[in-house]
DNA sequence: TGGTCTCGCTTGTTTGTACAAGTTGCTCTA
DNA sequence: TAGAGCAACTTGTACAAACAAGCGAGACCA
């Protein structure tokens, strides 16, 4: 692990555990640097971690300030809704209601990057949470990834950890969009909603780590059973508001 | 501005503008500092504020690509409701239409950092984005700065601006919690739609610089008019899901 | 008492250097 | 031809040094 890292970490404990209380100040820079025997741009790099992750405010001039003590999650537990389930204690189920080829649409091919027409993966699957049905998720994956998903069991509990393992594919980049919908036909009967009751929607678009988009999906959760919670600052935000489309 | 920010906004602007389609390679550190005349560091550091923003993509090794094209928005667009609707080219409107002082509830007073019962401003706001109506605001301000709120114009159109200019106050820091519920029957009538129609509910919590809670609110857009976007990857993100409470 | 000013402290910016580590394409070999 | 392996290239980590800029507290003055 690097430097930054281990140190990033440590600071990192200390706050979880409440050894900085909120609001409270962090140690300075010098002070952090000769605790750990290193210099100072390794500490700033090890700090500018725990401001990103909504942890600790900076401002120049004052001293660092405590902002938050709950640890953030990974990448890999916001994209992968099974991963995310385990980090949280409770128990990922999931079943492929429908798996099919057939042309894209040309929004599907802007966002694949791939030519209209061409032919992509559509599959429909019902996840739960500890037993109850919470997500209705509607995914298209991109051709070149299509055979490795269909071989993959339809009560696969994490798509995500089994296509790393089959093919080596990391989703490494995503974007999504969360609105509100009301709940279709389809979705109220696999949730066990009523028709029009609310569910929260996340259309994401997800990217291998050369920049090749590999599939996108639109996800819809059971009104309560999830929330997003995002951290941000005047110096580190990655959020954006749009106007409805 | 610093060298580096002015860095990082020539290279947003040359893959806002296409100069770099998505999924294009930047030019390589050591190109970027002979051809703006800075030490590779400086060059890092203007990378790495596109990194976060979410448009270019890095892994140790391979060249940089660009993920994504669209300029992505600064915390006060985010945070205010009338910020965001100008810079999106939308005309931002509001009303308030009750405000009175009470004693603040348990769960209140532990967003707020304060003792619970100790008085709090309770504020009702309907916003409009072009003359339609499309959110609900339900705002508790901290005693503290309640005397600043309660002088403010009823029809105030950017509440953020109005406390700057007043008192000097800088939202600096905020928690998002993003989720879905049905309309109330006061959500429904000030909104125009059905009871138990879908709304996107933030619940967010906003600290000053120094790490002070101000103000903690409840908005609910009507369905379809507003979005959130988020761009994350394996190096950085800052949105979290979490179990519905 | 109240406001202003200055000084020390702390964080922000920039440069330079050196080495580590991962990627990519080419070459060589079996 | 397929695979291993090398070599050049590119990004990541770490250190050191110097100056800029903002903050806060105490000193000072009216």
């Amino acid at each position: 692990m690097a430097r930054y890292e281990h140190i990033a970490g440590e600071l990192r404990d200390a706050i979880v555990r409440g050894d900085y209380r909120i609001g409270a100040q962090l140690p300075t820079e010098a002070e952090l640097a000769s605790r750990f025997n290193a210099a100072r741009g390794t500490v700033r790099q090890a700090v500018a971690v725990l401001v990103a992750e909504g942890l600790v405010g900076t401002r120049q001039g004052a001293r660092r300030i405590v902002l938050g003590s709950e640890r953030s999650q990974s990448f890999a537990e916001l994209h992968s809704f099974a991963q995310w389930a385990r980090s949280v204690g409770h128990r990922a189920g999931g079943l492929v209601l429908d798996s099919h080829r057939r042309p894209s649409t040309p929004s599907e091919a802007v966002r694949l990057a791939i030519t209209p027409g061409e032919e992509v993966l559509s599959v429909l699957r019902l996840r739960r949470l500890d037993g109850e049905p919470v997500l209705v998720e509607r995914t298209v994956y991109a051709g070149w990834i299509a055979p490795a998903v269909e071989k993959l069991d339809p009560a696969c509990e994490s798509v995500t950890q089994e296509l790393y393992e089959a093919v080596g594919l990391v989703f490494a980049y995503g974007e999504h969009l969360i609105d509100a919908v009301a709940a279709g036909a389809e979705d109220a009967r696999l949730l066990g909603v009523r028709r029009g009751s609310p569910l929260l929607r996340q259309r994401r678009t997800t990217t291998s780590q050369e920049g090749r988009p590999a599939e996108c999906s639109d996800d819809r959760y059971r009104a309560g059973s999830v929330t997003f919670s995002i951290r941000n600052s005047t110096t580190a935000n990655s959020l954006v508001r749009r106007a409805g489309d």
